[in-house]
DNA sequence: GACTCATTGTACCGTTCGGTACAATACTCC
DNA sequence: GGAGTATTGTACCGAACGGTACAATGAGTC
């Protein structure tokens, strides 16, 4: 059989998109092997500790993902304002405006979350963290900013889980869009039942 | 072995339990024979279709519960907010401030979706298109109202999937309080960091 | 007591699960 | 070409999966 997945991030986001359309426990080792056209023996190879070391692999990959074009703009960003904008815009593109679920969202939901629970509560708490902190240097006090980092995550996981069970990504697109007016960024699309 | 669950409605509780903690895939029939004290010949008695039926059958418990205590204040309550502050309570009282996760939340993320995208869609649906009525009869446009309508129920599961991230319970009522806030309803619970 | 029907325990079915063993093949460097 | 390592396909394992069959038991009615 031929290998489809030439390194190892292609293979993560092929072995990620499995675990995100079918969750911890139904991502079988056949699917993930239909996925990526790779048998049991290259994945144990790969991956020796199994079936939890992927996800865990995974998680990881997509934690370095974030950190890269999520939370550094707010870390690194000299305007926290930009920052701000720039960690929508990367949320809006990795999630396919609404199309795609939160992987580590839906883990944490699972009873797969006690397997990843360090993992899972440190990405969530660095991305509230780092937005706050932006917040805070855009103005807020500390507590507002605190405030209202947590809702803004909680509002975008929401959305995804909302989008999927309505089948439409367009409720996604309205929560980051309120979120930008909400910070004072400037939106282009239109909202809810606008006339 | 005794019969532990007395009733229909208990069964469906005790089942839904199992459900909400362990996943559609994850619910094993021995884990929820373990959890109800009934064999297999029980539950195939009581649902011939098996763990589709189950499942079914649970999220129709709880669409059902919903209806009554959260749905119904929205739809009937003379005083819109009001109705909204009971939803608000009925919400906190379901979810245990937070210690309890939202099955049919879970189920959207899943691969078991497919089976009851309807069932999770309508749910959802009426969710937000009740608490959008509240909001419009309490003086809100539509437009508003719909925004703020499908913002609050986002954050709400939004909040519970970081509550459960972080097994920190307090996220979830931080998130209603200031739901609270900002329909104008009187709270009494601290924010984050108050000094 | 006899009839009825709901409820239950148990044995069993074929399938799939995650995981292991291992020999065969490909690749790399000398 | 040969040695050594990396990769792969395949056969196999025991356990657990969802589901079925069915006889035994329970409770209520006449």
């Amino acid at each position: 059989m031929r290998r489809i997945a030439s390194d190892r991030d292609g293979l993560l986001a092929m072995i990620g998109e499995v675990f995100r359309e079918h969750g911890y426990e139904g991502a079988s080792l056949a699917l993930i092997g239909a996925a990526t056209g790779l048998g049991k023996g290259s994945l144990y190879h790969f991956f020796p500790g199994g079936k939890e070391e992927m996800a865990g692999a995974v998680i990881a990959h997509i934690d370095g993902w974030f950190e890269d074009n999520v939370f550094a703009p707010l870390r690194d960003s000299a305007d926290p304002r930009a920052g701000i904008g720039q960690m929508l815009e990367a949320t809006d593109s990795y999630f396919r405006s609404g199309r795609r679920v939160c992987l580590i969202g839906a883990f944490a939901l699972e009873e797969s979350r006690d397997l990843f629970a360090g993992q899972i509560k440190d990405y969530f708490g660095r991305w509230v963290r780092h937005l706050a902190d932006a917040l805070a240097r855009s103005g807020h006090t500390e507590a507002e900013a605190a405030e209202l980092a947590e809702d803004a995550v909680a509002s975008i996981q929401g959305a995804l889980t909302l989008a999927r069970a309505a089948a439409d990504a367009s409720v996604f697109s309205r929560a980051l869009r309120r979120l930008r007016m909400r910070f004072g960024l400037p939106t282009d699309s239109e909202p809810l039942a606008a006339r």
